[in-house]
DNA sequence: AAGACGAAAGTGGTTGA
DNA sequence: TCAACAACTTTCGTCTT
């Protein structure tokens, strides 16, 4: 599968780390970032592509696969008069209520297409409460209409799937966010949540590429207000900590949280790691371990405050 | 007082028999 | 299905700035 990922931006601005202008619009990561060094200049940017809402523009409306039926249903309007506004006779109006509750059991008529229907409209409401791009939204209804065909979805709830599906989307678009993320955001049990994933990943044999630290940077750094130069240093490092073997089946994230650490004590701009820990969903302990083995690996000359041999405790 | 350190015990996920 | 294991978290006492 082909993903067109980056688009040129509109031109303005430099980064602020490298001084080129070649900024380019990470539409699937909703981020601006410098096609030179890599660094995030902007995240969360506003989607400013087609707007499809708007159907009144006279050309038509594209066929939304986030809509149960693509959209293509010939509504019968509730009222009472034609589309000349002529007023109907007395016994029309009994044959159009007729004719509207056939519609609309036809419309559901399959199995499973009425929960279909709400699961894809619960799954565009948790979809815009994320500020998730309008290409993240199609990706993860179409995993979800596979899921569905598939039989997958009995027994599961459906915030449950429709949370999956858009983790599975995230992870697909190669801008992930973490399963604690998604579910704090959709106020949907994690559990749920992952074993929602873990049906449709089996089911459908999904093969998703690995999140990369560097995929969550953008995000994060947006939280702590990092400062660019720190996030440009945290960048190097993650870079360079991935490229050995020792940091592999670690979480990502906690190489992302060590990483920031590790920039903001080299540049004299120290984040605590309470703060960073936050910020990641990771613990301080974590962080510390994490940043003390890069900072060997990579040969940082960055020691610990202190080494200090602990008393023994003694019993309680 | 805030931040950092490190030990110890606990938790939830993965893997392999 | 279950035990072993690695990664990570929580808690807590101690130390430094």
């Amino acid at each position: 599968m082909e993903v067109v990922t980056v688009e040129e931006s509109s031109g303005e601005g430099s980064c602020p780390e490298c001084g080129s202008s070649h900024l380019v619009m990470d539409y699937v990561r909703a981020e601006e970032v410098c096609e030179v060094c890599g660094l995030v200049v902007r995240d969360r940017y506003i989607d400013k592509g087609p707007e499809w809402t708007n159907r009144g523009d006279g050309r038509g409306s594209p066929t939304s696969i986030s809509t149960h039926d693509k959209g293509l249903t010939t509504e019968i309007s509730p009222g009472t008069r034609d589309s000349k506004g002529n007023r109907l006779q007395a016994n029309d109006g009994g044959r159009l209520r007729r004719l509207r509750r056939l519609q609309k059991q036809m419309k559901y008529s399959r199995a499973g297409e009425r929960s279909l229907a709400e699961a894809l409209i619960e799954l565009d409401r948790m979809a815009s409460m994320m500020e998730i791009p309008e290409e993240f939204r199609r990706e993860a209804a179409m995993v979800y209409r596979k899921a569905a065909s598939r039989g997958l979805v009995r027994g599961r709830t459906i915030k449950g799937m429709a949370g999956a599906s858009i983790y599975i989307a995230c992870r697909i678009m190669m801008a992930p966010r973490t399963l604690d993320e998604i579910s704090q955001f959709l106020h949907v049990d994690k559990r749920e949540i992952t074993l929602s994933f873990k049906v449709i990943a089996r089911g459908l044999k999904l093969g998703l590429p690995t999140p990369s630290a560097e995929d969550y940077l953008g995000r994060v750094a947006s939280r702590l207000s990092l400062a660019m130069d720190v996030q440009a240093e945290a960048l190097r490092l993650i870079r360079k900590a991935e490229k050995s073997e020792r940091f592999h089946s670690k979480s990502p994230m906690g190489t992302v949280a060590a990483c920031i650490y590790l920039a903001s004590l080299k540049l004299g701009q120290k984040v605590s790691q309470g703060k960073i820990g936050e910020a990641c969903g990771v613990s301080e302990v974590t962080i510390r371990v994490r940043y003390l083995s890069i900072s060997d690996a990579l040969g940082l000359d960055i020691t610990p405050r202190r080494t200090r041999v602990r008393a023994v405790a003694t019993a309680a």
